[in-house]
DNA sequence: CTTATATTACTAACCATTCGGTCAGTAAAG
DNA sequence: CTTTACTGACCGAATGGTTAGTAATATAAG
């Protein structure tokens, strides 16, 4: 199967001599790298395989990048960028209601980053933190922490109109991360198999979770403007 | 390394000859094979490190378990199967309100199973089930269906009762068993690090969630009955 | 425009090691 | 002596990383 000379097949997908283009070969390299590292993990991930998708020999892989950990970091450096810092001033400017805000800010993540490629680094370190500290610590100032203050001042957004009622911010932030990083996660690991049979679709899950935590984390006398209750709870 | 005879400290912790113990070697197996795929993950768990957590040679392992992939079938079967199953006897006789039930299913949960050596599994299935599609489908089998029916059946106890308002129960589900895996898997990946500076608090963190997600859930109309005040955990 | 030479991007064969799995053989039990 | 639980040396496939060599390009001379 190895030994064969050249099937058909792949002498017409190489058409292709020897070529020289160092500066296009780094990119090439790092772009079938997330694809594969996204795919399988990192372990998983053969160097000879992303040196293929690239149209490389393995060779030429380390030749640009010095182990399979320095290639792996040269793609969390690539493709890690500020995606949520642009999601402040958004949530700054937002006019609608608190309730409405947690719907769009659910389905706008999912839309410019969930559903892309670049979601499955989330997936990839909360799989492998454990084998990688440092980046897991990279990952957390990066990516976690901010996040988490976005939904933070979304939550006290709520709060602050008395539209929400008062809760422990601090661990209510997790109702709208949950939900988020365990749709990243069953997409990148178990998408293909639902336990109804059918995959999960992504739109109909985020509508519903963030109905339930809208409504979970709204005042009771806010849609009941007549009753006066007053029953506080914590 | 390996061609020294025995070194003094290995030749003192195995003052033990030849042991015939057939009754006995598949349980410690198991339970080294549960302790190392939780901690190093399935791929990286080498199977040689098994048999010698267990006190027994590979070609011993291999004698009770015909390859890797059975032996984490038999340590899911052993480990996960039989939690669920029990817990739907519990449900069934609960005697609260359904939103005290929520509250109660996700910290027994936690108590009974998150908490555990055991919940790394659901990480460890998270993580890999890319790569091992056979191991995903059978863990979906044992483990994801019956604890998907198993959430099910208490919105539905909710919404039969009243307490709950109409929802999509099939991806209602997913309210409750997000923030369960979420929790497993920062446990399992990030644990030691947090937004805040300092570990999340799992019970807190539970409690936060059940808080939410039982609002969330409940009908608008309801009004606490005057017979069931345990819903306020708060 | 050729032709000769130097440079280097790139390749393919190779190495050392690791690991799942096997099997001929050993020793404990009856 | 027979049976069989158990061992550990061994195999083959896979894989991260290396390197000697090849061919495409640049440069410059003729």
């Amino acid at each position: 199967m190895l030994s064969n000379p050249i099937t058909p097949v792949e002498a017409a997908e190489r058409p292709e001599k020897r070529e020289r283009r160092k500066e296009a070969r780094p990119g090439e390299l790092l772009s079938a790298a997330l694809d594969l590292f996204v795919e399988k993990g990192f372990a998983a991930t053969r160097a000879e395989e992303v040196a293929q998708r690239a149209g490389v020999s393995k060779g030429t892989l380390f030749l640009y990048f010095s182990s399979k950990e320095e290639l792996f970091k040269a793609v969390v450096r690539e493709h890690i960028g500020g995606t949520i810092r642009n999601a402040f001033s958004e949530v700054q400017s937002y006019p609608g209601s608190s309730s409405s805000l947690v719907h769009f800010m659910m389905l706008q993540w999912w839309e410019r980053y969930g559903n892309t490629k670049a979601s499955g680094i989330s997936k990839l370190m909360m799989s492998e933190a454990g084998n990688f500290p440092e980046l897991a610590e990279f990952y957390q100032q990066e990516v976690i922490i901010p996040g988490h203050q976005l939904i933070e001042k979304v939550i006290e957004r709520g709060m602050a109109s008395g539209e929400f009622r008062k809760v422990d911010v601090e661990y209510a932030v997790f109702s709208m991360l949950a939900p988020i990083m365990f749709l990243i996660m069953w997409k990148h690991s178990m998408s293909g198999c639902c336990p109804s049979g059918e995959p999960i679709d992504p739109l109909r899950y985020l509508a519903v979770q963030a109905d339930i935590v809208a409504k979970g984390l709204l005042h009771p006398d806010f849609t009941l403007p007549t009753s006066q209750s007053a029953t506080n709870t914590l």
